[in-house]
DNA sequence: CTGTTAGCGCCTTCAA
DNA sequence: TTGAAGGCGCTAACAG
């Protein structure tokens, strides 16, 4: 003891890791291009920080991995040649490939989000995507609009499994009140600032919904900026449902009416399954957590007709 | 080859790293208490993006290490059981002892910002903030603004050296112009936003001032609620210049007025600087590079007087 | 209860 | 050119 206090001993971290197999260190893979996007979004830092702290209170820490790319390849590529007990991935699409891999090689992973509709795929920890499509579909038509656009993320000009799930929840909504879909109900717009607003400009030119819902949290600044620029007056003009946290929702003027659901609750049942698969225990299914539908100041009735 | 193929051999990199003694990660420090309010801050998403991306460029990866407790032997503590080459501090206050721990023990860290006036500290890289106090102050009181007031993060009643030395350019800036300067120029806000906005709401209560200098982005975007939520108009009844990534300033309306600096090159110096570190390489002290004043919507002649 | 040692998997060095 | 072996620092197992 002396002699570790006076030579300023400190074990060798690597060495134990080495020795023990445990690094307690998760992995949380993400693709270079993909980080731009994300880290601006107010769902993303919720959910990233509700990660560190649950991570944190179970003694592990996050290592941040860095794809360049975004395909199954480089993402195995990139997770095989890291230290860390589990991964947990947030991939840019679908990433068929990349189960299989990992399942092969044994390393334990979870997703950050629904991206299979496979049921053996079911690593990850939902929202009821379908509820939360349907409660904000139903509210708008009960507020007697019929002209709704939903507003989705782009991705490869189609669109990822939970915004498949909340369009899906929208088009029962809409059939339970006898209001026919139409294909361009559903609206792909890139998920930054500038594109969004330009999507939304685009829209706007040609036609006039009275209530928009809004799968991202940029796009829905984005959307409000250029209702701001251009004299519509929000919920007047126009009627507007967020997707995402409530908290940020409430630090947008106007307040906005939103659908939203227990991310942190979400985010640390990630991290227990991801431990579960770690250490080889069985691995509990969670039920979704219904989101909820959070009345706020953006939405109006419609008194168009 | 073909055993590595045909039994799925996967190098373990654990033993790499043991092997080597390099694991090709660097640890970001941040304490538990302290990452919400950073978070959610667009000065630090843009900081985080751009260490993680000149951290992929060169090779590493960021491995996030929470620490419960913000003081120097906490930190300690849970830097010395990480793996990690050298180690980016995010420090919630001044965190005096740290710095000859880790010196002692050899570590190689930098600081993300200036947290010392000392100038054996100086493992950061700055930006010159007495510039961005200054040309902040001198263009308001150019617009006749006389009655300013300069809003810093509160840290336990104090605050940052980096907003001391902004406070020290707003100064600088009151003399040139013989305004006299008054303690109650500089207010201390509390950063999230809750606490902000009533922080802004008390100053208001009793205080008329034309013009407004804020040194959070969150801090910022409550003074623009309260001001929309109080029927105050921007910048007709009140200027405002932010500090921060003009980006993020331009998706508030009015677009505003700001002091911005260039942090994804800061960034990639500091990865710079903390490579040379823990390469043992001479290090090379950058000179900090001027902010920018970028003059948008949200400042007006002050035509009271 | 204290002290010694084997071995984790890799890589580098040295020998054949 | 190919092959064998030592040692990084720790911990767990085992011997004294």
């Amino acid at each position: 003891m002396d002699a570790i206090e006076s030579l300023g001993y400190i074990p060798s971290q690597t060495a134990r890791i080495f020795k023990s197999g445990k690094s307690y260190i998760l992995g949380l893979v993400i693709s270079q291009s993909h980080i731009s996007h994300i880290m601006f979004n107010a769902g993303f830092q919720a959910q990233f920080k509700a990660l560190t702290e649950k991570a944190h209170k179970e003694g592990y820490n996050i290592l941040l991995i860095t794809s360049a790319e975004g395909d199954s390849e480089s993402y195995f590529e990139v997770i095989k040649n890291q230290v860390a007990d589990g991964f947990i991935i947030f991939s840019p699409s679908h990433n068929d490939g990349l189960t299989s891999l990992l399942e092969e090689a044994e390393i334990p992973y979870v997703f950050n989000m629904k991206y299979s509709d496979k049921p053996e795929d079911h690593y990850y920890v939902s929202s009821d995507d379908v509820e939360g499509g349907f409660i904000a579909g139903k509210y708008l038509l009960d507020l007697n609009h019929t002209d709704i656009r939903f507003l989705v993320g782009n991705v490869k000009g189609g669109y990822l499994p939970f915004n498949a799930d909340r369009i899906k929840g929208f088009k029962k909504a809409l059939d339970m009140y006898h209001v026919p879909f139409r294909e361009e109900m559903i609206v792909k717009v890139q998920g930054q600032m500038n594109e969004s607003y330009n999507g939304i400009h685009m829209l706007f030119q040609t036609e006039r919904p009275t209530a928009l819902m809004i799968s991202n949290e940029i796009t829905t600044v984005a959307a409000l900026n250029y209702f701001t620029d251009n004299g519509y007056r929000v919920p007047r003009d126009v009627s507007v449902i967020g997707f995402g946290p409530s908290e940020f929702f409430r630090s947008l003027r106007p307040n906005l009416t939103n659908v939203s659901y227990d991310i942190s609750w979400a985010s640390a049942k990630l991290v227990d399954l991801l431990l579960q698969r770690i250490e080889g225990k069985p691995v509990t299914i969670e039920m979704p957590k219904k989101p909820e539908l959070i009345i706020r100041d953006s939405t109006a009735r419609n008194m168009a007709r």
